[in-house]
DNA sequence: TGTACATCAGTGAACGCGCGTTCACTGATGTAC
DNA sequence: TGTACATCAGTGAACGCGCGTTCACTGATGTAC
């Protein structure tokens, strides 16, 4: 493999980006299960048979758009959280949830893509895995930072801190599946705080879809101080300083 | 109108009652989108127009199946609250809660249909409104009187059951929108409960989402437990007893 | 009760459309010697 | 540096398919007198 790429390597590239591009396009228009290659194709101004050149079938093309959608919305929430940023965890965690909100909202049909209802007949495959778990990732960081700083000084009480104190703990079952979990990205948190962190993350989604797909049409509408109020009430829940 | 319906009366309810079985048959096996008049008319052994006979469109066909599958969820979920059953708020929301939960995965097509991402092309009509919004009712309905129940016998704090004390409180835009859904229907709720109760709503069905959708495959899986949970802390967090 | 007419359900053919994918092809770009 | 060959990108036609919807029609059911 050369050092500088051939023309031939600089087009291909090119042109996969922008049947992506152009795919997006469509998916903002149609939606998932009306994208097709012919009208890719012809927003290109190419032949729809020149598409397979790049992907090998349409199913291809809708796994590279909803992993590019999951690296897109997971940058967006790691950058919401970079260094220079606000240091408090509950600032952390509204500006992240502000992100991803922000970009679910500017993408409503991308968003669709990977949180709506799976498109019938298409399996994703386990390529986008890895990218759909960089979002979840980006809230457990902000939640060990947290609990890391909380830690240094105040005792903790069955595991939590006190702040958190509730009544409610996970079953053995739902420990043992937390502490699976925890063993591989965030040791040190004990399984409520796991449990509780994991549903933070449905709680956001939750929210984000009801808000998207207008379920919160006449009640929490517009959306945003609910949305804020939500982030507010997750960190209670984590047990956030 | 005659007291007695007339043949042609019974057959033609019959019939439409046939055709809504027959696509949610196929609405099972290929999803909203792939629903097509003609794969109905088929399994019917009719002609495709004679569907027109009973819904002038391929969207109204939609719009009685996304109907039909709000009220089947509304009365699983009402159904799981009736009289002769527990009294404990908390056992009587896990009820309702696990009810919704068990639909949900008994029809996931016809969940995804009503709670997914929306039909491309389709607009709900106002008519799919009312029978939606039962279902945040029956869970109002719980936390009402789980209020009313804690009331008798322990003073209020700011709005708030002391035992559910928290640090979080809505902004005054969202505690104008909470009044303003609470003055319909539970007048004597403060706005921070409705908020929590809304909240607990979303938290809801983004867990049952996550669920059928995927999400939660090698974190919180098979996730029994994690629901339990999550019922808990929604009870925590609304302040029931 | 019987007849004449109106209403309705279902048929079958057709319209016009778009789709994913395959295939043999031409011409341009890249590579080995 | 120049030539011969291999690789690749894009074309255009075609295959086979299914879709929603319309329309004139036939025959059965219902209604008014």
């Amino acid at each position: 493999m050369p050092a500088v790429r051939t023309a031939r390597e600089r087009a291909r590239a090119e042109l996969t980006r922008e049947i992506k591009v152009a795919a997006r396009r469509q998916l903002a228009a149609v939606g998932a299960d009306g994208l097709s290659l012919r009208a890719v194709a012809r927003e290109l101004g190419m032949v729809s048979s020149a598409l397979y050149r790049y992907f090998p079938s349409r199913d291809d093309l809708l796994t590279a758009l909803i992993v590019d959608a999951y690296d897109a919305l997971a940058t967006a929430a790691e950058s919401a959280d970079a260094p220079g940023g606000p240091e408090d965890p509950r600032r952390r965690l509204g500006a992240v949830c502000a992100a991803i909100r922000a970009w679910s909202r500017a993408n409503p049909h991308e968003y669709a893509l990977i949180y709506g209802s799976p498109v019938p007949g298409y399996r994703a495959p386990q390529i986008t895995v890895e990218s759909a778990a960089r979002i979840p990732m980006a809230l457990l960081k902000i939640v060990r930072d947290g609990w890391a700083g909380a830690d240094a000084g105040s005792e903790r009480v069955a595991g939590r801190r006190p702040s958190a104190r509730k009544s409610s703990q996970p079953s053995p079952v739902l420990a043992a599946q937390m502490r699976a979990v925890g063993d591989q990205f965030a040791p040190e948190l004990p399984a409520p705080v796991l449990a509780d962190a994991l549903l933070a993350w449905t709680q956001l989604f939750g929210l984000i879809s009801f808000e998207l797909f207008g379920q919160l049409v006449g009640s929490a509408d517009p959306s945003d101080a609910f949305f804020d109020y939500a982030v507010e009430r997750m960190a209670d829940q984590i047990g956030l300083p």
